[in-house]
DNA sequence: CGTATTTGACCTGCGC
DNA sequence: GCGCAGGTCAAATACG
């Protein structure tokens, strides 16, 4: 599956990222798993499983992506118009710390415990002025090392993180890849 | 003092 | 129709 041919300029972190670098060094990415699965017309994305790499830029480029045609099957409580949302998108990662920084600011809203998993589900929603998209974070009820996380929605904004790049690009183009290619943490 | 987080209550959908 | 489970709201609280 080749993610750059669906939208090549809209997957900030897939572009900050190449894959010979891990983004992230706390965690990797296990299972990417397609909720809604809309955005990509290939059969691949039934089957739920992606590289660390992939699965983490495919997450991205579903929540950076901007709107396609898809629709969220998941019952929605307030009965407010959800299907601005479009996409819908979880990935499993094997992470000490639930809260991903993925580039984009999240403000917490809600917390509730799942019959099934003894592990709290936390609700986040993008905290940027008109961007609806939310995210859950729950630990994996098989293996508590693992992190669920899924996207509902996208991003009709740049991350921070991109307009700091953009940014960076100006004074310094290689800037990023340098900070994104530094050792992981103090082990050398 | 402003912002973010916590947490209990409330609302809605679904299954029986 | 009822009860349960999940999702959201909003007031209270914590923190910088």
């Amino acid at each position: 599956m080749d993610f750059s041919h669906q939208n090549p300029n809209s997957n900030p972190i897939y572009t900050f990222f190449p894959e010979s670098v891990n983004p992230m060094p706390d965690f990797e990415v296990s299972d990417y798993l397609l909720l809604d699965g809309s955005i990509f017309d290939d059969d691949t994305s039934s089957q739920s499983m992606l590289s660390s790499e992939k699965g983490m830029a495919a997450a991205t480029e579903l929540s950076g992506a901007t709107s396609k045609n898809c629709n969220i099957k998941c019952k929605n409580g307030v009965g407010k118009n959800k299907s601005e949302l479009g996409v819908r998108v979880a990935f499993r990662m094997k992470s000490e710390m639930e809260v991903i920084d993925d580039g984009y600011k999240w403000r917490k809203y809600g917390k509730k415990s799942i019959k099934d998993n003894p592990n709290p589900r936390n609700y986040y929603k993008c905290s940027s002025v008109g961007c609806n998209v939310k995210k859950r974070i729950e630990r994996d009820v098989k293996d508590q090392s693992y992190v669920i996380t899924t996207y509902e929605g996208v991003h009709n904004h740049e991350t921070p993180s991109m307009v700091y790049y953009n940014q960076m690009s100006i004074m310094a183009p290689n800037a990023w890849t340098f900070q994104a290619s530094l050792p992981s943490s103090s082990s050398t």
